[in-house]
RNA sequence: CGGGGUGUGGCUCAGCUUGGCUAGAGCGUCUGGUUUGGGACCAGAAGGUCGCAGGUUCGAAUCCUGUCACCCCGACCA
């Protein structure tokens, strides 16, 4: 490919939208366009790149025996209506009507689409196991798209369904499937990557892992203990407390506080540490408006996820307090609360044996302080509610602490269990002659999120770095001066002899000063560079730069076809070690 | 959905407070010339309904009202 017709522009500027760097240098390098909130266009680098990505996953889905299929993007309502997701689903999920009026969607997840392909040939145990997978355009109608390809509304996704027939079956199946992700990260030039546990959300079933790049612009929060391995996103990490007791047993009593309402002001003023408070925080079912009133210590966040998951059927959002409810904002506290019959109460867990805490007196303007839990309020239920925090203690070892680091999700692994095939009505004979339910798995891979990942783990002020396996070509070949006939000439040989091996080459003979072809190399990020100019020339040499400057060296002319095949060869091997390891 | 911000050539922005001549700069593009190893220089040129609609005014990029779009923080996120 000459550099010259390359479609697509780089530029100097740093567009002001971008916030994070991999969409800065992906705009900047001409490798998409910007069209609407969330949906980008692909220049042919990225393009390269994206088809690149697709065939590492397409290599590792095909060696644990996926089929690869395509299912539709346009779906009809109907067929998430027997899942129950068409109602289940908010606005992510774009509804429309087709010209007659039949209701349809477009594909943000295709758990249905895979049943229905499925259902009739998956009619007899000995079909099992199998696992069909796609590359498709999903759409979720994103409130907040953000950071470039990190997070859009239309991307391309690799989706991958397996069925089963027992929990082993799936489990050992995850397990492989675990394992390929972790080679394909690795092949994509990915070393940062770790696995989670993840709450599973609205995808149903028991157990998932998240595959997080963990960077400070990630979306996600993760806990992970350096000490016993793990590794768990804040939404579904367990949150362990300890309260200590400290001898003297204080009597509840009422104290005036006027003007305190955050658990700030009050700490400060009645003198204690937030970690003696006890706090409300208060939200309503969304379908009969009653109030879901939490109690949880003062330092402490609610974790709104497994709230969400306490209440299946429910959705939460945060409480207007109105004067008729009987609550005092700011000074809500367990004991002596009036509340009508419909109000939940929750405690979590971190009240537990709570002694000598601070609460909201139910009183405007008053707080009690001497709150002891299991003489105040001896029949309480406890449970997990609350956000893990930096420094907390481990769940897993109970030893050491926790700390929290943000991640992006490059991947994720479900086990769906029987969900959608018992929804949709897909069962096949058992050995007995009697029906079941196939367990079913799920899979997915961003591809565009993937690359920006990358982009965003491997670059300098100048532009990414890609890996070699991903690189959207092999080597840039510039031809500085290209006026000059002897480095011209060498320049276009150079060029068909390194096409000639296969070699995938970017050839920069443009008549622009070196300055520009360089910053231009640089936004491409093509891991091999040959420099040729009369410079170089006149002393018989074509100089060989890898991207990242590890490699810098001057090389006879007749050796430099050879010299460029050696290290492109020693760069793939040095990935697919990593990988293989 | 709540809070904040921005809309002016392809890109980055100035001008708006305090209304006033033909709306500017840099980058990019085109033409000609000089240059040539890290985004060169000179000369010339093209390119803008100042997001949209309405209003105030002799006069609006500028003031007012409405509206749309986008960005950031939060909520949401299969």
């Amino acid at each position: 490919m000459k550099m010259e017709k390359l479609v697509g522009e780089r530029f100097k500027n740093r567009p002001s939208d971008c916030v994070i760097d991999s969409h800065a240098l992906m705009v900047r390098g001409g490798y998409m366009k910007y069209m609407a909130s969330g949906i980008y266009s692909q220049y042919p680098p990225l393009r390269r790149i994206c088809r690149k990505i697709e065939q590492i996953i397409r290599e590792e889905m095909d060696a644990i025996d996926g089929q690869e299929v395509q299912f539709p993007v346009v779906l009809p309502a109907s067929l998430w209506e027997q899942s129950g997701r068409y109602e289940s689903v908010g606005s992510e999920l774009l509804r429309f009507t087709d010209r007659n009026n039949s209701p349809m969607i477009l594909g943000m997840t295709h758990e249905e689409a895979a049943v229905h392909l499925a259902r009739e040939y998956g009619n007899s145990y000995a079909k099992y196991p199998f696992m069909i997978y796609q590359f498709q355009t999903k759409f979720r109608d994103e409130a907040r798209p953000r950071a470039g390809l990190i997070r859009v509304r239309e991307f391309t996704m690799k989706d991958a369904y397996s069925f089963h027939t027992s929990q082993e079956d799936l489990e050992a199946y995850y397990d492989k499937c675990f394992h390929a992700y972790e080679r394909i990260f690795a092949r994509a030039g990915l070393r940062e990557t770790i696995a989670v546990s993840s709450d599973s959300g609205m995808m149903g079933g028991s157990l998932s892992h998240e595959f997080m790049l963990l960077t400070p612009i990630g979306e996600d929060s993760i806990a992970i203990c350096p000490e016993c391995g793990f590794k768990s996103n804040v939404e579904s990490a367990e949150c362990i407390t300890e309260n200590h007791t400290d001898g003297a047993c204080e009597e509840l009593q009422l104290v005036h506080t006027p003007d305190k309402h955050t658990i700030e002001e009050v700490c400060t003023f009645l003198n204690m540490p937030p970690e003696k408070s006890c706090k409300a925080v208060v939200y309503q079912k969304k379908s009969m408006g009653d109030y879901v009133i939490l109690f949880i210590r003062g330092d402490l966040e609610a974790n709104e996820t497994k709230l969400t998951n306490f209440f299946p059927n429910e959705e939460l959002i945060p409480a207007s307090i109105t004067s008729e409810s009987g609550l005092h904002a700011g000074y809500i506290g367990p004991v002596n609360l009036n509340v009508n019959k419909n109000t939940i109460i929750l405690y979590d867990r971190s009240l537990q044996n709570a002694e000598n805490f601070c609460c909201g007196g139910n009183k405007e303007e008053y707080h009690y302080t001497g709150l002891n839990m299991s003489r105040d309020l001896p029949d309480a239920e406890y449970h997990d509610f609350a956000k893990a925090t930096d420094h907390g203690i481990c769940p897993c070892c109970k030893q050491h602490s926790l700390s929290i680091s943000r991640g992006i999700e490059i991947g994720n692994i479900f086990q769906l269990g029987t969900k959608y095939t018992k929804s949709m009505d897909m069962q096949y004979l058992d050995q007995n002659g009697k029906p079941q339910y196939p367990i079913m798995g799920c899979y997915g891979i961003g591809v565009g999120r993937l690359a920006a990942s990358v982009c965003e783990a491997n670059h300098d002020e100048y532009g990414p770095i890609w890996p070699i396996t991903i690189a959207p070509w092999q080597v840039h070949l510039c031809c500085v001066r290209s006026d000059d006939t002897d480095a011209r000439n060498y320049a276009d040989e150079l060029y068909e002899k390194l096409q000639s091996q296969g070699l995938e080459v970017l050839y920069d003979d443009r008549k622009v000063s070196a300055g520009i072809m360089f910053s231009d190399a640089d936004l491409l990020g093509i891991p091999v560079r040959l420099i040729v100019s009369p410079r170089n020339m006149k002393q018989q040499v074509c100089e060989i730069v890898t991207r990242d400057k590890t490699v810098q060296k001057q090389v006879d002319l007749d050796s430099a076809v050879q010299e460029t095949m050696a290290l492109v060869q020693q760069l793939l091997n040095s990935v697919n070690d990593t990988a293989s390891r």
